[in-house]
DNA sequence: GATATACGGAACTATCGGTCTCGTAAACTG
DNA sequence: CAGTTTACGAGACCGATAGTTCCGTATATC
């Protein structure tokens, strides 16, 4: 079921990933398919957003290491082949669809976000920061840059880890928002 | 004919926005469409894309003072309430479309760009920077901080010209880049 | 073993992007 | 002024695809 969404993802892209050709796959019903998730929407969003999507920052002992966590984590979560193929779709989709940028909110940037305070708040005890910076203006900057990186520009992705220069220069941002 | 699409784009949203609904609104028959723009995406991208979509940013005199100013312009050129309801759609269609992620790398991407250059040569000049940062991670941090606030966090965009703090602390990435 | 539930498969509906045809009105030509 | 050509509005038409319904069957439950 996942494995025939992610095939289809991988081999023909979101918009011709189609329900029938997803129920042919899987060797089930499209019926069957609607029973469990309200559209097609729905359905690849939870075939690529499982719940080991987002892996969980290690603590890294300073402030620099963490983002760089942090944004090799979201590379990770963006970058797949599947998820690469399936976000520009699904965020369309999600348009019309506010059930569905609820569970994207819970499932991926809620979790995103706790990450985020965790590393904050560590840097915080270590005396890195002086104070919570702010809390959107931080997510924002670290989703965004590895967003457009991947989906807006088409860059290339350097190798050895997502770039090392964003995660230097975005520290620098963090530390001038916890002044 | 633009405000046809601008009208619906406000109305109902870009999937609902349908070509034969363009053509009935603007009195014009779907063929005359067809024979000036190959699809809807390059139609409503033609709309909402004019050529002063990405207003030039001024000279500030701070490299502190430019930073804001090009965040300003990528908000006003991705916050209108067309480009709003837009963008998502016309991203996911141009995954089919090559021709329209060149246009749109011609016509928004590569003044965007530009714009960068001229504010960091600027900075250099001004002893701000040692050197030219790596200009991708820079593209990639502003364009995507404000494309993940208004697209991805759909948090409320705070009064007073794009967030403050925002232009503070990407103006300290920039500054690192640039060491 | 009888009954109820769920399923695979397929037919069906509605919507929408894109193409084609037609009749008409405007523009050009002699 | 008349004949011809061109472009257009209108709408029929086609193919693809999301979503629904129905049916015969297999599986699970009692």
């Amino acid at each position: 079921m996942r494995s025939a969404v992610h095939d289809l993802l991988g081999e023909v892209g979101y918009q011709r990933c189609t329900v029938d050709a997803i129920a042919a796959r899987a060797g089930v019903g499209k019926a069957a398919l609607y029973r469990r998730w309200k559209s097609k929407a729905e359905l690849v969003f939870a075939a690529v957003v499982h719940d080991d999507a987002l892996p969980a920052p290690a603590d890294t002992g300073t402030l620099r290491g963490d983002v760089a966590e942090v944004l090799a984590a979201i590379q990770s979560a963006l970058d797949g082949p599947r998820v690469r193929s399936a976000l520009p779709g699904l965020l369309a989709d999600a348009q019309a669809d506010p059930a569905l940028v609820a569970r994207f909110g819970e499932l991926f940037l809620a979790r995103e976000r706790e990450y985020l305070v965790e590393m904050l708040d560590r840097a915080i005890a270590r005396g890195e920061l002086a104070r919570q910076p702010d809390l959107i203006a931080v997510h924002a900057m670290l989703l965004g840059s590895v967003f457009a990186w991947l989906h807006l520009l088409s860059e290339p992705v350097p190798p050895g880890g997502f770039a090392a220069s964003l995660a230097t220069s975005l520290h620098a941002a963090v530390v001038v928002l916890g002044k």
